[in-house]
DNA sequence: AGCTAAGCGAGACGGTACGTCAAGTCTTTCA
DNA sequence: TGAAAGACTTGACGTACCGTCTCGCTTAGCT
């Protein structure tokens, strides 16, 4: 028997089935996702159908629909590990100057070209009840403990207490930054992130004594 | 270029091209947006499809297409008309309260039935680039007028200073209920919504003495 | 109002909806049928998918599936009228004469490349409960009547008698090409046809005093 | 060249690839066969998938593929073998009573349920040469075979001449029942069946004075 | 009041992508 | 070594809904 990495862990319980590793199946996902990411890079998310996945990756479509159930399912994933790759964690040496500048990259993010993808992502995945885990699973998650890992810091360094769930940070920091993005109602400048940032944490970091 | 010119009735200068107010636009215009209410209410925006529309409102599919660009403009003005009458402005007393309420009213809005239509027709209108000025004009116009209102009560009151923008205020309340709405990730209960109202408005607010 | 020819007739009764005759559709059904007459002789049935057919006639595939329940359908249909076509009634004078005559042309027919098509065809209609219809529309009403129209004659002079079904004759005549052409075990020769024509009409003619 | 050599055994020279006998072979050669009666009885050829097959009989796709060039050859060897069991040969006493009843019986059998799974199987086989010739070998040679012996007794008794070549015989009296059956145009009752041959063995038989 | 022309209802149409199915081939694993 | 298991490619299927269009009828608005 062949010693197998374990499948788990990787969207247990989360509505993602996995697929067992095997050398075929592992250049099946990496094909399609390759293939994906250039066509959202090239075109967004109408770009990526699955038939032009399909050409693009050599892979054919009645095998991608045997590894992911909807088309959303395949860009959430193809998306998300191309975002956390273009947001990593910042280290200022302060908190506020971490938390701050990764809204700031957030921001930044959702003002690019990438960023308009990231909101059909989101909108393809409200739509689409199976897509959802893999949006949940390959963006948020990630980011999740990225932030997590930031705020554990702050608590260690007691600029924060634990009467704020790390949950609601992230909600604070980011919700309204989607929000912007979304609406399409302001343009996401640096200025405007740096400026939310501010406004947030002062109800979310123990004031200076 | 900040100021935009205020929109005069009917969304001029924001992407609505209004029509001729005649007594036959009128009779289309409230035949289409109540057909529309009843099937997003029956069954989602899903079920608002242009022909269901044209057939339940007695209103043929090409003469919708005269007076909106597309299905999410129909849907998105429909929509907001509803939500509106759903959430009136709060009169608590004090200013801590009255925010906090429509926090509160609001994530309940989204926890329920119609808040699910809500977020398929913010995915539609990422989509559509026509929809998206409906969107903006019926809903979030509204609801940042109503929020202006509560912040110069609280600024009369001194519970907070010119230095936050009202934009800042309604981004920092509410794109936290849009984010958890739309990614699905967190229930939308009362308390969850207190808790967040309350953090937020200490970054808000001024902290009595 | 408009004098419209009757658009009864065809196939009323007979599992074939008749879709109103307007320049449109006949526009389409046009296109449809020629660009189907051209794939089927380019490359029998295999080469008439609903896709091809679409594109070389212009008409969307969603049309063309409001028009005719099948692909069998429309090829049956489109089939049809080219057989008809290749098959007009003989008159060599002689019952027997006309008789054997258009045995032998049939089986030429089935012999030819068309009649392969016709072969695959058959069995397409067999498959498809919904084209059938069109089968025997299209190809075996016609040609009941024109054989119909060789029994009539032949009963007027004599040459046979009311004891036959004029069903009989044409399943006797006929039959034998199909099962030959189907099952592919014997060339379809003249010679072969003629004797097939003569041996049959021994048992269906009044064998001449 | 018509003589063709007799089938040795298992179809040589027909088209049909034989496999070394072994007690393997046979084991996968009957287990096949089994399932997939089972499964056209069940849902006729529609349910008589490869897979279907495969999961039924233990035995894998790829050696069915290397046991038969394709379904419909499984299909028709399955399926006649059936078919044989059937259709035992007749002895009334009489030619004509024989052959009458022989039509009559094949013609009972069409109209049955397994009729229709015929018809699909004719089908199948003119779409795909490869199945072909194992529709000829036990289908037709079966019955030809059956029917030459009926037609060498009414040699012998002086009921038919040498003028009338057997394959003449067989078509001209199963031809007609296969017709009715594929074009679904006539129901097929056992007094059809015997009107249809009483008037083609006026053809075929001497006539008695 | 009657005529003309725009507005409208009805619904057919082109287009695009969807997700599905089964045939036949190929690879991996086991006996 | 050969078969079981089953993943994979291929190609077509039939469906859904958008937004556009064509056709007659209706109704407003002018004479």
């Amino acid at each position: 028997m062949k010693a197998e990495p374990k499948a788990a862990g990787h969207g247990a319980g989360t509505g993602i089935v996995p697929h067992p590793i095997s050398p075929r199946s592992d250049r099946i996902h990496q094909s399609v996702l390759t293939a994906t990411q250039q066509l959202l890079r090239e075109g967004g998310y109408p770009a990526a159908t699955v038939d032009a996945i399909a050409q693009r990756s050599g892979v054919s479509k009645a095998t991608i629909y045997k590894h992911w159930p909807s088309r959303a399912a395949v860009a959430a994933k193809a998306f998300g590990l191309m975002m956390a790759e273009a947001l990593p964690l910042p280290d200022t040496g302060t908190t506020e100057g971490d938390l701050s500048e990764q809204v700031r990259r957030v921001s930044a993010f959702y003002a690019s070209d990438l960023g308009s993808v990231f909101a059909q992502l989101v909108a393809a995945c409200v739509d689409d009840p199976a897509g959802a885990p893999y949006f949940r699973e390959y963006f948020l998650n990630g980011r999740r403990a990225a932030i997590s890992e930031l705020w554990q810091r702050a608590l260690a360094r007691g600029d924060a207490g634990p009467e704020v769930a790390v949950d609601d940070v992230i909600d604070i920091l980011f919700g309204p930054l989607i929000f912007r993005k979304l609406t399409g109602a302001y343009p996401l400048t640096d200025e405007a992130a740096v400026s939310l940032a501010r406004t947030a944490l002062r109800g979310l970091l123990r004031q200076g004594d």
